[in-house]
DNA sequence: AATAATTGTGTAAAAAATACACACTAATCT
DNA sequence: AGATTAGTGTGTATTTTTTACACAATTATT
């Protein structure tokens, strides 16, 4: 069934049943220093002209994640990707064809590796921060995962996801600018990251740079399984 | 509609309406230098026995908020609380039922203002801690809600929302000692806290303590808005 | 061969977190 | 009334963490 009928069926329905569950992802990539998230062009004529996350309805046989999942599949073709739920969306109208309640994830995604498919149709990556406006709430979603991804960068190694698996301290460090919004001092940067001792040399060099190439690391997840940091600090 | 013949109409409804929309309510409370649950005896023939969380379907008419704190009101009698969802439960055969997604909203009361309603039926408070199997999903969901609650005390003042608004720094330091699950040094504990300088020494002192009574402070929310932090730090 | 751009490295100073002990007060007990 | 009990109120020294900051080395480009 298309959403396009929803309102008609929700009044025909007497029951519980007038509420649709949908998931909506923001898939966050990075490239050219900039946190990027894919958007696509509202279908709607209500939001003629505007840009909207990807989403779909949830099937009544479907998990939560698994619907996030398909449509990540769906759009991106990439199947192995960090996936976060943020929370759920209720707004009475949201939705101009009914109730449609949607419980939003986001993803993060490494550019390079999903960058053929992209060519099919309205899809575009979008400077997270030159988005002013999206098509039914996306906006204030768009807002929430944001926050919620700062807050996650900080405490987890999610900032990996969004890279290749070899990388250079300075992309690393990049990346960290670009989802933090702020500006690092590059000596305390790599000391932090050296002390955690999670990055892995692998003895190579950047190729193809227009300067002194830097040496390429690898995350060493099994590591920081095992040494993960288990603090307490009141601090607000 | 009964969430009973749920099952019956999942069957007849030939459409995407085949999913219902719960929101289940961990509501906190602390009592006796604990950290408690409010639960309630399940009424499914499936869970005979098991406590399980507050929570009821959402009509299609109502926002998901405006529903954890209906039941809110229904359940303690309280409606000026402190409420945040958590996330959703999504999984196929979570409730007997049928079809069942249920958003998880965490809320902390302070027990005193609530204590007569409890007598009315099968409610109870119980010690997080001792609680091993519950009703449904809902120990899973009573994990991550209190997994987030242990976060976000640490960076929000939440706490003060367990206690009444006249508290000794003791009971504020027995709330975070009662969350985290851990001990904490007396003087660097009030330290911290007034150099925060977000208490207000209301000039009264504890009543019927059998030893010398604590002073007793305010927490001053309009300042803290002002001050409000807004570090970076990464660490994991 | 010179220039441009970025890497790699260490130390000193400041700030924050931790560890720790004793005199004071009110209530209770005898 | 005096002694006991229990918990309050307070400060300092030590350790740890964070911050600020500059110069030589390397590669590609001209």
């Amino acid at each position: 069934m298309s959403i396009k009928t929803l309102s008609a069926v929700q009044t025909e329905v007497q029951s519980i049943y007038r509420i649709a569950l949908s998931v909506d992802c923001v898939i966050f990539g990075f490239d050219e220093n900039k946190l990027k998230v894919l958007l696509i062009r509202s279908d709607l004529k209500k939001f003629q002209g505007k840009w909207s996350l990807l989403g779909d309805l949830v099937d009544p046989k479907e998990e939560l994640d698994a619907a996030a999942i398909r449509i990540l599949k769906q759009r991106t073709g990439l199947d192995d990707v960090y996936l976060e739920q943020v929370r759920t969306f209720g707004g009475i109208n949201r939705h101009p064809a009914g109730r449609v309640v949607t419980v939003a994830y986001y993803s993060l995604i490494n550019i390079q590796n999903h960058k053929l498919k992209i060519l099919d149709n309205e899809l575009h990556w979008h400077d997270v921060h030159d988005i002013t406006e999206l098509a039914f709430d996306h906006k204030q979603i768009l807002d929430a995962s944001y926050g919620q991804l700062q807050q996650r960068v900080q405490e987890h190694p999610l900032a990996f996801s969004l890279l290749p698996k070899k990388f250079s301290l300075r992309e690393l460090q990049n990346v960290y600018e670009a989802i933090l919004d702020i500006k690092m001092d590059r000596r305390n940067f790599r000391k932090k990251f050296f002390a955690m001792d999670f990055l892995v040399d692998i003895n190579q060099l950047e190729q193809d740079v227009p300067h002194r190439p830097g040496k390429l690391y690898n995350f060493n997840y099994t590591k920081y399984k095992k040494k993960k940091k288990n603090w307490v600090a009141i601090d607000f």
